[in-house]
DNA sequence: GTAGTGTCTCTAGTAACTAGAGGTTCAAGA
DNA sequence: TCTTGAACCTCTAGTTACTAGAGACACTAC
């Protein structure tokens, strides 16, 4: 039986954040000693290890929720499983085709600025102010 | 003069957004009709333009206002705004990076389940049980 | 004058935690 | 067995950048 301190250390999730899962109904609720104090068992430790790496991988809570639910029904369809993955393979996509965009528009920007001159000059607070500098758009 | 309407529908900003950002102090109180209505001026909608222009690019509040600070002191150096798009940059790049291993991660997971099996058979459900499964750091 | 849309303030909710207060329990050493 | 200090407990509130909704008032066009 672990500790929920040891469960931090072994999972790396922060205490807190461990406790909070268990709020958000992630984790099930674990035995208690007399005290009052949380202790888990190995299939504590491996539900929290599953819920950092899915958290690892960019997968909401609710997203996991819905994994870890497939899970506890072994003989269900695992086709949701593999559009939720799926789905987040194409957020994550999105989300780097903007940020590239947005580099190439930075990497412009500080270019323009050495941060020698003054802030009447400056060529970064210039680009912000006028869009029509900008040369990809976002 | 602008009413906050009019503001909203040039710059692309929704109303409360442009209260809010009133209220985080991004924006200087506007001058009120007799009703206690915003009116905006040219000042105002070209203070917002900037402001939403910079949001596009990832920067945050703080860093706007660090930005308009330099704006209204035309005589000082622009240093502090360089750093702050340089440092802009390299959090994009940062955040490129992360999500190009997750990227990676992700389409292996994807790839080992066709949502044709069940559950038990997941290789997205054991991929995310066990770590060791993983090729890239994450 | 009135109808309908726009605007006002205020509170609360979002995601996924994080920080802190004030109090209790546990484990190890004396 | 006692004590001490670290770990644990619950609860509330704060973070970021908004968004939603309630209930009331203002403006504009007919």
């Amino acid at each position: 039986m672990y500790s929920i301190g040891e469960l931090s250390k072994r999972t790396k999730v922060k205490v807190p954040t461990i406790r909070y899962y268990e709020e958000m109904g992630l984790l099930s609720e674990p035995e208690r000693t007399e005290g009052n104090q949380r202790r888990y068992d190995a299939a504590g430790l491996e539900r929290l290890s599953f819920i950092k790496h899915a958290r690892d991988l960019g997968f909401s809570i609710e997203a996991i929720s819905k994994l870890i639910e497939l899970q506890g029904h072994p003989d269900r369809s695992c086709q949701a499983a593999s559009e939720i993955a799926v789905s987040q393979l194409s957020d994550v996509r999105a989300k780097i085709k903007r940020l590239r965009a947005l580099e190439k528009e930075l990497v412009r920007i500080s270019k323009g600025c050495d941060g020698e001159g003054v802030s009447q000059d400056c060529y970064v607070l210039a680009s912000l102010a006028d869009h029509e500098l900008c040369r990809h758009g976002h």
